[in-house]
DNA sequence: CGTAAGCCCTCCTCCAAGGTAAGAGTCAAG
DNA sequence: CTTGACTCTTACCTTGGAGGAGGGCTTACG
Protein backbone atom coordinates (compact mmCIF):
# COMPACT_ATOMS: atom_id res chain seq x y z
CA UNK A 1 0.00 0.00 0.00
CA UNK A 2 1.41 3.17 -1.11
CA UNK A 3 0.38 6.75 0.17
CA UNK A 4 0.50 10.24 -1.23
CA UNK A 5 2.15 13.21 0.57
CA UNK A 6 -1.67 14.60 1.65
CA UNK A 7 -2.44 11.28 3.39
CA UNK A 8 0.67 10.77 4.70
CA UNK A 9 0.59 14.31 6.08
CA UNK A 10 -3.16 13.49 7.18
CA UNK A 11 -1.74 10.05 9.33
CA UNK A 12 1.14 11.45 11.22
CA UNK A 13 -0.46 15.32 11.36
CA UNK A 14 2.44 16.89 9.60
CA UNK A 15 2.02 19.07 7.10
CA UNK A 16 3.10 18.83 2.88
CA UNK A 17 5.20 21.16 3.52
CA UNK A 18 7.48 19.48 6.16
CA UNK A 19 7.45 15.77 3.93
CA UNK A 20 8.91 18.16 1.62
CA UNK A 21 11.95 19.58 3.39
CA UNK A 22 12.62 15.85 4.82
CA UNK A 23 12.88 14.96 1.31
CA UNK A 24 15.05 17.68 0.53
CA UNK A 25 17.43 17.53 2.96
CA UNK A 26 17.19 13.25 2.98
CA UNK A 27 15.83 12.71 6.07
CA UNK A 28 12.51 11.00 4.41
CA UNK A 29 12.65 10.09 1.03
CA UNK A 30 9.79 8.61 -0.85
CA UNK A 31 9.97 4.56 -1.52
CA UNK A 32 8.38 5.31 -5.26
CA UNK A 33 8.26 8.88 -7.44
CA UNK A 34 6.04 8.51 -10.15
CA UNK A 35 6.56 9.69 -13.79
CA UNK A 36 4.92 13.00 -12.89
CA UNK A 37 6.72 13.53 -10.00
CA UNK A 38 4.31 12.50 -7.30
CA UNK A 39 5.82 11.73 -3.95
CA UNK A 40 4.89 8.08 -2.93
CA UNK A 41 5.39 6.52 0.56
CA UNK A 42 5.03 2.96 1.79
CA UNK A 43 5.13 1.30 5.57
CA UNK A 44 8.68 1.73 5.89
CA UNK A 45 8.55 4.90 5.28
CA UNK A 46 6.00 5.54 7.98
CA UNK A 47 7.37 4.14 10.37
CA UNK A 48 10.12 5.94 9.48
CA UNK A 49 8.49 9.34 9.77
CA UNK A 50 7.20 7.94 13.04
CA UNK A 51 10.64 7.88 14.33
CA UNK A 52 11.45 11.38 13.63
CA UNK A 53 8.56 12.80 14.92
CA UNK A 54 9.50 11.46 18.02
CA UNK A 55 13.13 12.46 17.81
CA UNK A 56 11.63 16.16 16.87
CA UNK A 57 9.28 15.96 19.80
CA UNK A 58 12.28 15.48 22.07
CA UNK A 59 14.15 18.08 20.09
CA UNK A 60 16.56 16.78 18.57
CA UNK A 61 17.70 18.92 15.21
CA UNK A 62 16.75 17.51 11.92
CA UNK A 63 20.41 16.83 11.35
CA UNK A 64 20.76 15.26 14.50
CA UNK A 65 18.05 12.53 13.56
CA UNK A 66 19.25 11.88 10.38
CA UNK A 67 22.87 10.74 11.93
CA UNK A 68 20.43 9.03 14.76
CA UNK A 69 19.12 6.81 12.48
CA UNK A 70 21.68 6.08 10.42
CA UNK A 71 23.78 5.00 13.12
CA UNK A 72 21.00 2.80 15.04
CA UNK A 73 19.02 1.27 12.17
CA UNK A 74 18.04 -1.35 14.31
CA UNK A 75 13.81 -0.07 14.57
CA UNK A 76 13.96 -1.58 18.30
CA UNK A 77 17.16 -0.34 19.30
CA UNK A 78 15.66 3.17 18.15
CA UNK A 79 12.59 3.19 20.12
CA UNK A 80 14.12 1.56 23.10
CA UNK A 81 16.24 4.71 23.15
CA UNK A 82 13.49 7.26 22.13
CA UNK A 83 11.19 5.85 24.89
CA UNK A 84 14.49 6.34 27.55
CA UNK A 85 14.57 10.01 26.24
CA UNK A 86 10.69 10.36 26.77
CA UNK A 87 10.29 9.33 30.01
CA UNK A 88 13.58 11.62 31.04
CA UNK A 89 11.67 14.37 29.53
CA UNK A 90 8.56 13.72 31.54
CA UNK A 91 10.59 14.04 34.64
CA UNK A 92 11.97 17.52 33.58
CA UNK A 93 8.13 18.60 32.79
CA UNK A 94 7.06 17.07 36.50
CA UNK A 95 10.06 19.54 37.93
CA UNK A 96 8.46 22.26 36.05
CA UNK A 97 5.13 21.43 37.40
CA UNK A 98 6.47 21.13 40.92
CA UNK A 99 8.17 24.72 40.03
CA UNK A 100 5.00 26.04 39.19
CA UNK A 101 3.52 24.80 41.98
CA UNK A 102 5.91 26.54 44.46
CA UNK A 103 5.55 29.84 42.64
CA UNK A 104 1.99 29.39 43.21
CA UNK A 105 2.33 29.11 46.49
CA UNK A 106 4.90 31.85 47.36
CA UNK A 107 2.73 34.39 45.33
CA UNK A 108 -1.06 33.77 47.06
CA UNK A 109 1.85 34.31 50.57
CA UNK A 110 3.02 37.64 48.25
CA UNK A 111 6.38 36.00 48.73
CA UNK A 112 9.55 36.10 47.11
CA UNK A 113 10.70 33.42 46.12
CA UNK A 114 14.25 32.33 45.77
CA UNK A 115 16.20 33.05 42.54
CA UNK A 116 17.16 29.06 42.21
CA UNK A 117 13.92 27.51 43.30
CA UNK A 118 12.58 29.82 40.61
CA UNK A 119 14.20 28.32 37.76
CA UNK A 120 14.25 25.08 38.73
CA UNK A 121 13.57 22.51 35.71
CA UNK A 122 14.99 24.72 33.15
CA UNK A 123 18.38 24.73 33.99
CA UNK A 124 19.31 21.10 33.86
CA UNK A 125 23.07 20.72 35.58
CA UNK A 126 22.29 23.30 38.48
CA UNK A 127 19.50 21.08 39.22
CA UNK A 128 21.53 18.09 39.47
CA UNK A 129 24.70 20.32 41.31
CA UNK A 130 22.53 21.16 43.79
CA UNK A 131 21.66 18.17 45.26
CA UNK A 132 24.07 16.89 47.82
CA UNK A 133 24.76 13.27 47.87
CA UNK A 134 22.04 12.00 50.53
CA UNK A 135 19.91 14.53 48.66
CA UNK A 136 20.36 12.16 45.36
CA UNK A 137 19.99 9.47 47.06
CA UNK A 138 16.55 10.75 48.38
CA UNK A 139 15.49 11.81 45.30
CA UNK A 140 16.27 8.60 43.54
CA UNK A 141 14.47 6.76 46.56
CA UNK A 142 11.55 9.27 47.28
CA UNK A 143 11.66 11.45 44.27
CA UNK A 144 12.06 14.59 46.05
CA UNK A 145 14.59 16.80 48.00
CA UNK A 146 14.39 16.98 51.42
CA UNK A 147 15.40 19.64 53.26
CA UNK A 148 19.16 19.36 55.24
CA UNK A 149 18.87 17.42 58.15
CA UNK A 150 21.01 18.45 60.85
CA UNK A 151 23.30 15.48 62.11
CA UNK A 152 22.49 16.32 65.67
CA UNK A 153 18.81 16.38 65.22
CA UNK A 154 18.97 12.36 64.08
CA UNK A 155 20.04 11.10 67.19
CA UNK A 156 18.22 8.13 68.70
CA UNK A 157 15.09 9.95 70.00
CA UNK A 158 13.82 10.95 67.23
CA UNK A 159 15.26 9.09 64.76
CA UNK A 160 11.76 7.79 64.42
CA UNK A 161 9.85 10.83 64.35
CA UNK A 162 12.37 11.88 61.48
CA UNK A 163 11.58 8.79 59.74
CA UNK A 164 7.84 8.93 60.05
CA UNK A 165 7.74 12.33 58.63
CA UNK A 166 10.19 11.53 55.84
CA UNK A 167 7.69 9.00 55.21
CA UNK A 168 5.02 11.24 55.33
CA UNK A 169 6.44 14.38 53.11
CA UNK A 170 7.40 11.55 50.48
CA UNK A 171 4.43 9.79 50.13
CA UNK A 172 2.56 13.16 49.84
CA UNK A 173 5.05 14.28 47.09
CA UNK A 174 4.07 11.04 45.52
CA UNK A 175 0.65 12.28 45.50
CA UNK A 176 1.34 15.34 43.78
CA UNK A 177 3.98 14.48 41.35
CA UNK A 178 0.97 11.65 40.34
CA UNK A 179 2.64 8.70 41.07
CA UNK A 180 0.46 5.41 41.12
CA UNK A 181 -0.66 4.11 43.52
CA UNK A 182 1.33 0.51 42.92
CA UNK A 183 4.97 2.24 42.04
CA UNK A 184 7.88 1.11 42.73
CA UNK A 185 9.38 3.86 44.35
CA UNK A 186 6.12 3.61 46.62
CA UNK A 187 6.03 0.43 47.41
CA UNK A 188 9.55 0.92 48.62
CA UNK A 189 8.86 3.29 50.73
CA UNK A 190 6.37 1.72 52.59
CA UNK A 191 8.53 -1.65 52.64
CA UNK A 192 11.43 0.91 54.51
CA UNK A 193 9.46 2.27 57.05
CA UNK A 194 7.52 -1.35 57.47
CA UNK A 195 10.89 -1.88 58.49
CA UNK A 196 11.28 1.00 60.38
CA UNK A 197 8.49 0.79 62.42
CA UNK A 198 9.61 -3.37 63.27
CA UNK A 199 13.27 -1.89 64.05
CA UNK A 200 11.44 0.28 66.86
CA UNK A 201 9.41 -2.59 68.28
CA UNK A 202 6.03 -2.26 66.66
CA UNK A 203 4.70 -5.69 66.18
CA UNK A 204 3.49 -5.06 62.47
CA UNK A 205 3.38 -6.03 59.13
CA UNK A 206 2.33 -5.76 55.60
CA UNK A 207 -1.11 -6.43 56.57
CA UNK A 208 -1.36 -5.21 59.54
CA UNK A 209 0.17 -1.76 57.97
CA UNK A 210 -2.63 -1.33 55.18
CA UNK A 211 -5.44 -2.02 58.15
CA UNK A 212 -3.45 0.76 59.83
CA UNK A 213 -3.65 3.09 57.04
CA UNK A 214 -7.42 2.32 56.59
CA UNK A 215 -7.98 3.16 59.96
CA UNK A 216 -6.53 6.35 59.26
CA UNK A 217 -9.33 7.38 56.97
CA UNK A 218 -11.82 6.51 59.52
CA UNK A 219 -10.75 8.69 62.40
CA UNK A 220 -11.13 11.71 62.30
CA UNK A 221 -7.27 12.55 64.58
CA UNK A 222 -5.58 10.78 61.96
CA UNK A 223 -7.14 11.55 58.91
CA UNK A 224 -6.98 15.52 59.35
CA UNK A 225 -3.23 15.22 60.12
CA UNK A 226 -2.94 13.32 57.01
CA UNK A 227 -5.29 15.72 55.20
CA UNK A 228 -3.42 18.64 56.32
CA UNK A 229 -0.36 17.51 55.36
CA UNK A 230 -2.07 17.06 51.54
CA UNK A 231 -5.54 17.17 50.84
CA UNK A 232 -6.19 13.75 49.43
CA UNK A 233 -3.48 11.60 51.28
CA UNK A 234 -5.05 9.63 53.45
CA UNK A 235 -6.70 7.95 50.70
CA UNK A 236 -3.57 7.45 48.83
CA UNK A 237 -1.73 6.19 51.88
CA UNK A 238 -4.72 3.95 52.05
CA UNK A 239 -4.64 2.55 48.82
CA UNK A 240 -0.63 2.58 48.35
CA UNK A 241 -1.17 0.09 51.64
CA UNK A 242 -3.58 -2.02 50.37
CA UNK A 243 -1.75 -2.45 47.18
CA UNK A 244 1.51 -3.16 49.13
CA UNK A 245 -0.24 -5.86 51.99
CA UNK A 246 -1.74 -7.34 48.86
CA UNK A 247 1.05 -7.87 46.61
CA UNK A 248 2.96 -9.19 48.99
CA UNK B 1 19.74 43.26 44.55
CA UNK B 2 20.48 43.55 40.70
CA UNK B 3 21.89 41.06 38.68
CA UNK B 4 23.78 41.34 35.43
CA UNK B 5 22.91 39.57 32.09
CA UNK B 6 25.52 36.49 33.08
CA UNK B 7 24.20 36.30 36.23
CA UNK B 8 20.71 35.97 34.81
CA UNK B 9 21.69 33.99 32.25
CA UNK B 10 23.01 31.31 35.24
CA UNK B 11 20.04 31.07 37.10
CA UNK B 12 17.76 30.85 34.58
CA UNK B 13 19.67 28.64 31.89
CA UNK B 14 19.35 31.02 28.84
CA UNK B 15 22.39 32.92 27.21
CA UNK B 16 22.63 35.73 27.19
CA UNK B 17 21.84 36.57 23.67
CA UNK B 18 18.29 35.30 24.75
CA UNK B 19 18.31 37.81 26.92
CA UNK B 20 19.64 40.65 24.29
CA UNK B 21 17.20 39.18 22.29
CA UNK B 22 14.32 39.23 24.32
CA UNK B 23 15.21 42.98 25.36
CA UNK B 24 14.92 43.87 21.43
CA UNK B 25 12.15 42.58 20.94
CA UNK B 26 10.66 44.52 24.17
CA UNK B 27 10.24 41.21 25.85
CA UNK B 28 11.95 41.35 28.77
CA UNK B 29 13.37 45.12 29.67
CA UNK B 30 16.01 45.15 32.31
CA UNK B 31 15.25 47.71 35.50
CA UNK B 32 18.24 49.93 34.53
CA UNK B 33 20.58 50.40 32.23
CA UNK B 34 24.38 51.90 33.65
CA UNK B 35 26.06 54.75 31.62
CA UNK B 36 28.03 52.20 30.12
CA UNK B 37 24.97 50.46 28.65
CA UNK B 38 25.17 47.49 31.13
CA UNK B 39 21.50 46.19 31.27
CA UNK B 40 20.94 45.15 35.06
CA UNK B 41 17.51 43.16 36.52
CA UNK B 42 15.53 42.89 39.68
CA UNK B 43 13.56 40.54 40.98
CA UNK B 44 10.62 41.64 39.33
CA UNK B 45 12.23 40.84 36.28
CA UNK B 46 13.31 37.60 37.12
CA UNK B 47 9.95 36.79 37.76
CA UNK B 48 8.96 38.18 34.19
CA UNK B 49 11.51 35.74 32.46
CA UNK B 50 11.04 33.21 35.13
CA UNK B 51 7.01 33.44 33.33
CA UNK B 52 8.46 34.13 29.97
CA UNK B 53 10.17 30.67 29.71
CA UNK B 54 7.01 28.48 31.41
CA UNK B 55 5.03 29.79 28.04
CA UNK B 56 8.02 29.74 25.83
CA UNK B 57 8.09 25.45 27.14
CA UNK B 58 4.40 25.33 25.56
CA UNK B 59 6.19 26.95 22.23
CA UNK B 60 3.95 29.72 22.57
CA UNK B 61 5.74 32.37 20.20
CA UNK B 62 7.28 35.25 21.84
CA UNK B 63 5.31 37.71 20.34
CA UNK B 64 2.35 35.73 21.42
CA UNK B 65 3.91 35.50 25.27
CA UNK B 66 4.42 39.14 24.92
CA UNK B 67 0.48 39.68 24.83
CA UNK B 68 -0.12 37.06 27.24
CA UNK B 69 1.75 39.00 29.83
CA UNK B 70 0.04 42.58 28.84
CA UNK B 71 -3.15 40.78 29.12
CA UNK B 72 -2.63 38.99 32.29
CA UNK B 73 -0.64 41.12 34.72
CA UNK B 74 -1.66 39.27 38.11
CA UNK B 75 0.91 36.74 38.46
CA UNK B 76 -1.12 34.17 40.41
CA UNK B 77 -3.75 33.86 36.92
CA UNK B 78 -0.69 33.44 34.75
CA UNK B 79 0.79 30.66 37.09
CA UNK B 80 -2.41 28.65 37.03
CA UNK B 81 -2.65 28.70 33.67
CA UNK B 82 0.42 27.81 33.02
CA UNK B 83 0.14 24.89 35.19
CA UNK B 84 -2.89 23.70 33.88
CA UNK B 85 -1.09 23.88 30.47
CA UNK B 86 1.64 22.03 31.48
CA UNK B 87 -0.48 19.53 33.34
CA UNK B 88 -2.03 19.11 29.56
CA UNK B 89 1.19 18.44 28.06
CA UNK B 90 2.58 15.95 30.17
CA UNK B 91 -0.53 14.16 29.54
CA UNK B 92 0.41 14.75 25.85
CA UNK B 93 4.07 13.08 26.84
CA UNK B 94 2.42 10.06 28.27
CA UNK B 95 0.16 9.35 25.46
CA UNK B 96 3.31 9.71 23.44
CA UNK B 97 4.67 7.10 26.01
CA UNK B 98 2.61 4.73 25.42
CA UNK B 99 2.21 5.01 21.50
CA UNK B 100 5.97 4.33 21.97
CA UNK B 101 5.67 1.49 24.21
CA UNK B 102 2.71 0.13 21.98
CA UNK B 103 5.32 0.02 18.70
CA UNK B 104 7.86 -1.25 21.36
CA UNK B 105 5.45 -4.36 21.30
CA UNK B 106 4.92 -4.69 17.55
CA UNK B 107 8.04 -4.53 16.61
CA UNK B 108 9.10 -7.09 18.65
CA UNK B 109 6.64 -9.42 17.53
CA UNK B 110 7.25 -8.11 13.90
CA UNK B 111 4.16 -7.27 13.10
CA UNK B 112 3.33 -3.87 10.96
CA UNK B 113 1.59 -1.23 13.51
CA UNK B 114 -2.11 0.38 12.79
CA UNK B 115 -1.21 3.61 10.60
CA UNK B 116 -3.45 5.99 13.58
CA UNK B 117 -1.97 3.90 15.80
CA UNK B 118 0.90 4.43 14.64
CA UNK B 119 0.97 8.46 15.31
CA UNK B 120 -0.90 8.39 18.01
CA UNK B 121 -0.09 11.67 20.59
CA UNK B 122 0.82 13.83 17.59
CA UNK B 123 -1.99 14.41 16.01
CA UNK B 124 -2.95 18.08 16.97
CA UNK B 125 -6.71 17.16 17.29
CA UNK B 126 -6.19 14.74 19.35
CA UNK B 127 -4.26 16.60 22.47
CA UNK B 128 -6.26 19.54 21.61
CA UNK B 129 -9.17 17.61 23.45
CA UNK B 130 -7.72 16.63 26.66
CA UNK B 131 -7.09 20.27 27.09
CA UNK B 132 -9.61 22.02 29.61
CA UNK B 133 -12.29 24.81 28.43
CA UNK B 134 -9.78 27.11 30.31
CA UNK B 135 -6.51 26.08 28.55
CA UNK B 136 -8.69 25.91 25.00
CA UNK B 137 -9.61 29.51 25.78
CA UNK B 138 -5.96 30.39 26.35
CA UNK B 139 -4.44 28.83 23.45
CA UNK B 140 -7.31 30.48 21.28
CA UNK B 141 -6.56 33.79 22.27
CA UNK B 142 -2.74 33.75 22.19
CA UNK B 143 -2.79 32.12 18.77
CA UNK B 144 -3.83 28.35 19.06
CA UNK B 145 -5.56 26.90 16.48
CA UNK B 146 -8.24 24.75 17.76
CA UNK B 147 -10.26 22.00 15.87
CA UNK B 148 -13.80 22.13 14.94
CA UNK B 149 -15.97 20.34 17.43
CA UNK B 150 -18.55 18.66 15.60
CA UNK B 151 -22.28 19.25 16.23
CA UNK B 152 -23.85 16.04 16.11
CA UNK B 153 -21.77 15.30 19.74
CA UNK B 154 -22.57 17.93 21.18
CA UNK B 155 -26.14 16.90 22.86
CA UNK B 156 -26.70 13.49 23.58
CA UNK B 157 -23.30 13.27 24.62
CA UNK B 158 -22.69 16.81 26.82
CA UNK B 159 -25.66 16.20 28.58
CA UNK B 160 -23.87 13.31 30.77
CA UNK B 161 -20.36 15.37 30.21
CA UNK B 162 -22.24 18.30 32.15
CA UNK B 163 -23.51 16.11 34.88
CA UNK B 164 -20.38 14.13 35.19
CA UNK B 165 -18.74 17.35 35.61
CA UNK B 166 -21.28 18.34 38.09
CA UNK B 167 -20.55 14.89 39.98
CA UNK B 168 -16.68 15.11 40.01
CA UNK B 169 -16.59 18.91 40.85
CA UNK B 170 -18.87 17.79 43.80
CA UNK B 171 -16.37 14.98 44.95
CA UNK B 172 -13.42 17.56 44.83
CA UNK B 173 -14.87 19.77 46.76
CA UNK B 174 -16.03 17.31 49.47
CA UNK B 175 -12.29 16.12 49.49
CA UNK B 176 -10.77 19.57 49.43
CA UNK B 177 -13.25 20.70 52.63
CA UNK B 178 -12.28 17.48 54.75
CA UNK B 179 -15.92 15.23 54.45
CA UNK B 180 -15.51 11.60 55.45
CA UNK B 181 -15.83 9.80 52.86
CA UNK B 182 -18.61 8.12 54.05
CA UNK B 183 -20.21 11.18 54.32
CA UNK B 184 -23.95 10.78 53.96
CA UNK B 185 -24.22 13.84 51.39
CA UNK B 186 -20.88 11.82 49.36
CA UNK B 187 -23.43 8.95 49.38
CA UNK B 188 -25.79 10.76 48.06
CA UNK B 189 -24.06 11.80 45.25
CA UNK B 190 -22.95 8.68 44.43
CA UNK B 191 -26.09 7.31 44.20
CA UNK B 192 -27.53 10.49 41.74
CA UNK B 193 -24.78 9.94 39.51
CA UNK B 194 -24.98 5.80 38.86
CA UNK B 195 -28.34 6.65 38.46
CA UNK B 196 -27.56 9.37 36.19
CA UNK B 197 -25.09 6.72 34.15
CA UNK B 198 -27.92 4.14 34.48
CA UNK B 199 -30.25 6.38 32.62
CA UNK B 200 -28.35 6.80 30.25
CA UNK B 201 -28.08 3.07 29.15
CA UNK B 202 -25.13 1.99 30.57
CA UNK B 203 -25.58 -1.18 32.65
CA UNK B 204 -24.20 -0.35 36.01
CA UNK B 205 -24.81 -0.77 39.62
CA UNK B 206 -23.02 0.04 42.89
CA UNK B 207 -20.47 -2.30 42.83
CA UNK B 208 -19.65 -2.24 39.12
CA UNK B 209 -18.96 1.22 39.68
CA UNK B 210 -16.75 0.17 42.33
CA UNK B 211 -14.99 -2.22 40.29
CA UNK B 212 -14.44 1.19 37.80
CA UNK B 213 -13.55 4.00 40.46
CA UNK B 214 -10.98 1.01 41.03
CA UNK B 215 -9.66 1.35 37.44
CA UNK B 216 -9.64 4.52 37.66
CA UNK B 217 -6.64 4.64 39.75
CA UNK B 218 -4.89 2.15 38.49
CA UNK B 219 -5.60 3.35 34.62
CA UNK B 220 -2.85 5.99 33.71
CA UNK B 221 -5.17 8.00 31.65
CA UNK B 222 -8.42 7.98 34.19
CA UNK B 223 -6.30 9.01 37.45
CA UNK B 224 -4.54 11.49 35.27
CA UNK B 225 -7.85 13.32 34.48
CA UNK B 226 -9.44 12.66 37.97
CA UNK B 227 -5.74 14.03 40.16
CA UNK B 228 -5.60 17.05 37.63
CA UNK B 229 -8.63 18.19 39.08
CA UNK B 230 -7.42 17.71 42.46
CA UNK B 231 -4.84 15.78 43.72
CA UNK B 232 -5.98 12.86 45.82
CA UNK B 233 -9.88 12.97 44.21
CA UNK B 234 -8.85 9.38 42.41
CA UNK B 235 -7.95 7.54 45.47
CA UNK B 236 -10.85 9.69 47.32
CA UNK B 237 -13.37 8.79 45.07
CA UNK B 238 -11.98 5.02 45.06
CA UNK B 239 -12.56 4.46 48.62
CA UNK B 240 -15.89 6.64 48.53
CA UNK B 241 -17.19 4.14 45.86
CA UNK B 242 -15.94 1.05 47.90
CA UNK B 243 -17.71 2.38 51.05
CA UNK B 244 -21.04 3.47 49.17
CA UNK B 245 -21.04 -0.42 47.55
CA UNK B 246 -20.27 -1.89 51.27
CA UNK B 247 -23.17 0.02 52.49
CA UNK B 248 -25.53 -0.95 49.57
C1' DC C 1 -13.83 15.55 -26.09
C1' DG C 2 -13.14 19.65 -23.09
C1' DT C 3 -12.92 21.59 -18.75
C1' DA C 4 -13.03 22.32 -13.93
C1' DA C 5 -11.78 20.72 -9.34
C1' DG C 6 -8.43 18.86 -6.75
C1' DC C 7 -4.13 17.20 -6.39
C1' DC C 8 0.85 17.64 -7.02
C1' DC C 9 5.33 19.69 -8.47
C1' DT C 10 9.39 23.22 -8.21
C1' DC C 11 11.20 27.53 -7.03
C1' DC C 12 11.25 31.59 -4.59
C1' DT C 13 10.94 34.55 -0.75
C1' DC C 14 10.05 35.24 4.18
C1' DC C 15 9.82 34.25 9.23
C1' DA C 16 11.18 33.43 14.22
C1' DA C 17 14.45 32.70 17.56
C1' DG C 18 18.22 32.92 18.23
C1' DG C 19 23.89 31.78 17.21
C1' DT C 20 28.39 33.54 15.71
C1' DA C 21 31.84 36.75 15.03
C1' DA C 22 34.02 41.32 14.76
C1' DG C 23 35.37 45.39 16.84
C1' DA C 24 35.30 48.21 20.72
C1' DG C 25 34.23 50.02 25.39
C1' DT C 26 34.15 48.94 30.76
C1' DC C 27 35.48 47.30 35.19
C1' DA C 28 38.19 45.42 39.08
C1' DA C 29 42.43 43.62 40.70
C1' DG C 30 47.08 43.65 41.12
C1' DC D 1 48.27 51.18 33.96
C1' DT D 2 47.78 46.87 32.36
C1' DT D 3 45.37 42.48 32.07
C1' DG D 4 41.52 39.53 31.85
C1' DA D 5 36.93 39.00 32.34
C1' DC D 6 32.84 41.17 31.11
C1' DT D 7 29.85 43.99 28.25
C1' DC D 8 28.10 46.51 24.26
C1' DT D 9 26.44 47.05 19.19
C1' DT D 10 26.14 45.74 14.47
C1' DA D 11 25.80 42.64 10.90
C1' DC D 12 25.35 38.32 8.90
C1' DC D 13 24.17 33.12 9.35
C1' DT D 14 21.16 29.01 10.53
C1' DT D 15 17.13 25.93 11.24
C1' DG D 16 12.75 24.33 10.17
C1' DG D 17 9.72 25.19 7.95
C1' DA D 18 5.27 28.61 5.93
C1' DG D 19 3.30 30.97 1.99
C1' DG D 20 2.57 31.81 -2.53
C1' DA D 21 3.36 31.92 -7.67
C1' DG D 22 3.19 29.47 -11.77
C1' DG D 23 2.42 25.40 -13.86
C1' DG D 24 1.66 20.26 -14.64
C1' DC D 25 -1.52 15.53 -13.45
C1' DT D 26 -5.89 13.11 -12.86
C1' DT D 27 -10.40 12.32 -12.77
C1' DA D 28 -15.26 13.12 -12.97
C1' DC D 29 -18.94 15.25 -15.39
C1' DG D 30 -21.56 17.05 -19.22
Amino acid sequence: MQYTVKEVAKFAGVTIKTLHHYHKIGLLKPCKITNAGYRLYGSTELEQLQQILFYRELDFSLEDIKKALKDEPSRLECLTNQHELLMARKQRLERLVKTIEDSIVHAKKGEVMDKSKMFNGFNKEEWENALSEQGKYLKEKYGYTMPKVKEHQVDNLNEQATEAKQFICGISNALKNGWKADDERIQQMLENHILCLKNHSHNINAQSFAAQAKFFVEDDFHRNMLENEQIGLSYYLCIAAELYAASN
